[in-house]
DNA sequence: TAAGATTTGTTCGTATGTATC
DNA sequence: GGATACATACGAACAAATCTT
């Protein structure tokens, strides 16, 4: 897409050999215009090419591993590949930029409270029923309020994937990403943090009250009403949190 | 952050001996609580620790370090060091993700329309006159309008790090990431693709004006003046936009 | 300035593992 | 099962960078 600009800065220091080789490769591919599922060079040939041992060319190889940007199979008909990066790793690519640095739950939601509306607005009257029909079977699964906090958390974590699945239907690419990327950070702390341990029947009714209403909007194509309803729901959803206290991101300890 | 759930899924195929050091040493610092610039084993430490090659360790090494985890350094007291995901490498491993997707330029600017007159509301009020000082020397770059392509698009760059500066501004970590990203990709776009060609003094006036009105309103903490000042800035780039991208097209197919 | 110490950077030869035919 | 084609891994040696004295 910004086709990669990777000499962005000019006189820079002296870049190790696999950093220089790597570099090199991911220009070429911009270059040839590969796509996801090209064959690259063989190790053999890259060591040609660039005049360097096998190492050095090993090494690089795993720097664009690590971005996603190739992968590789042994055997006959292997080699390296161009890699379409995956969801699950720009998340965990980005999730790192965030480790050292405070993110609030707070945070999080006043972007979610700005995005998700107007999500909503836009997929309204455009869903097949085939798609509002997923969104329902996801609200089954929470369907009835939960009784301990471990159902709890399943369930929370079941409403966070019905937000990511609805990002997943809109045409927007890079606004159904941030929408799910933020669902994914929220439910790796319900996961891994054991967030939301505090079952409460009377949000819970009116979360859901909130989710038919908007399944209801979406498929009728009222728009504002999606919008208000989304609204209405991220705000209440906030509230909640704001007992969880913020720096969440920041400082785990392990127990 | 997330803790690095760098296991997340179960049984996953066989992983070579580099991706499996290279997760070993993440949890090991996510464990220890390690902080930027502390430092991790040496080579040879960890040869021994993990009791396999020099070449293995270091595509270990090579893989943390593609994702900014870690750096490394030569000479006495050097070595690898925790590090600090910088700014811009998040931003080009996340447009990696987008490389092979279909984001157009429109999909950023809903993203904006929704985001930064919510940015502009928050901050109002909470600005130093260092910061407004810093935000007016940056509009002095465009104080005149520009007379060819060359310097509107030197000034279209400048307008955008007027964007992604404000961002930085708010305590919103999240809010200011994901607007800087836009502005960094739109800047690429600038710069790498040619973009913004058509220089309009209406169009230049009207925004400059906005501008102007933006800082006012921060300055006297009129939040509800600034949202709406932004909004209708966004929604006038975005108009913007458009046409110009159907005037590259068209200028694209003719030839 | 120069020498020495320390640590990563790079090479080469060889051997092993793995998937396809 | 065997042959083939490819990545994976090891170990020893040498090169380069950088800090200290």
């Amino acid at each position: 897409m910004t086709s990669a600009p990777t000499n962005a800065s000019q006189p820079r220091a002296r870049r190790s050999r696999p950093l220089r080789v790597a570099d090199a490769i991911k220009d070429w591919v911009v270059e040839q215009g590969l796509q996801p599922g090209d064959r690259l060079p063989g190790e053999a040939e890259l060591i040609a090419r660039f005049g360097m041992s096998k190492g050095t060319i090993r090494e690089a190889m795993r720097l664009l591993q690590a971005q996603g940007l190739v992968e590789t199979k042994t055997g006959p008909g292997g080699g390296s590949f161009v890699g379409e990066v995956s969801r699950e790793r720009a998340n965990a690519l980005l999730a790192n930029y965030f480790y050292f640095r405070d993110v609030t739950i707070d945070d999080i939601y006043e972007v979610r409270v700005a995005l998700e509306p107007e999500l909503a607005a836009r997929l309204a009257g455009t869903l097949t029923e085939a798609q509002l029909g997923e969104l329902e079977a996801i609200m089954e699964e929470y369907a009835v309020p939960a009784t301990d906090a471990e159902e709890e958390r399943r369930q929370h974590v079941a409403s966070l994937r019905f937000h990511a699945r609805l990002s997943d239907f809109g045409q927007n690419t890079l606004l159904g990403y941030f929408i799910a990327f933020m669902a994914q950070i929220l439910t790796d702390l319900t996961v891994y943090k054991r967030l939301y341990t505090t079952p409460n029947h009377d949000l819970w009714q009116r979360g859901r009250a909130h989710q038919i209403d908007l399944i209801a909007a979406l498929r009728h194509g009222d728009s504002d009403r999606a919008r208000e309803v989304m609204r209405s729901h991220m705000l209440m959803a906030r509230r909640l949190m704001e007992d969880q206290e913020a720096e969440v991101m920041k400082r785990f300890i392990a127990e």
